[in-house]
DNA sequence: CCTTTTTTTGATAATTATTACTAAAAATAT
DNA sequence: ATATTTTTAGTAATAATTATCAAAAAAAGG
């Protein structure tokens, strides 16, 4: 694992943002700092800090993956209306037992309308 | 909404069966039935099947979609090593309230290893 | 029944997020 | 410094799903 400049920018911008951006989010906002690094770039390293455990990948079925520099358990929520992702505490145990099945970890997933779409009008 | 050969067999397919099909699954059979079936059909139709609640469509990251007879609530467990999807009691109540979040629906994912993987050797 | 209208199908193209590939560049080791 | 190893940038490939649309099938209206 070598030391480069584009990692580290990656990794900061994670970790230096409380919203759960994608990776093209990261991306783009490197851009500004760096006009050439790759998205392959953000995309490689992003998954391996995930893999190392720096950083969380959260994973939305039909969505693109989020990142979020917070390891600890918790459990997210999604907005229906703007994609917005919150965290949630997590009620559970940390050690889930089912009869039978090998428990590893578990996701649970919030869908609803968050606080700022319920205050918007339809129109 | 039009009553076709093709959505009797597709409906009938996943009824008639308890483990949890992906589209493609679902295809292959229903090929043996009416060998020109489409798979676009069958995407098409299963999708509006679960918008109307007669099954259920369990979406899970990076995977295909999966389908189910079951529409009672209930959880999933996914083996990390066969990717077979077992039905896990659901604990929760039925109205989650989160403080300034409207939840509409919780999707619980156990991710780990089934019982048969368990007793099988790695080699 | 036969004709008209509406919906659905089949086949394939398009889409989209992500991963794979690879020559060149950068980082580390010697 | 030079050699070796890893990483990057840029782009091609992948894969699941959706979109498109002419032809076929189903329902409706005499």
């Amino acid at each position: 694992m070598k030391q480069t400049r584009q990692k580290t920018l990656i990794l900061n911008q994670v970790s230096n943002r409380n919203d759960h951006p994608t990776v093209e989010m990261i991306h783009k906002e490197l851009l500004l700092i760096d006009p050439h690094i790759s998205l392959a770039t953000v995309y490689r390293n992003l998954n391996t800090f995930a893999l190392k455990g720096k950083i969380n990948k959260i994973e939305i079925p039909n969505a693109k993956d989020r990142f979020d520099w917070n390891v600890a358990r918790h459990d997210h929520a999604i907005c229906l209306k703007c994609g917005n992702i919150v965290d949630i505490e997590s009620k559970r145990k940390n050690h889930m037992t089912i009869e039978g099945f090998k428990v590893q970890e578990v996701e649970v997933l919030y869908k609803g309308i968050c606080k700022e779409c319920q205050n918007k009008k339809d129109h």
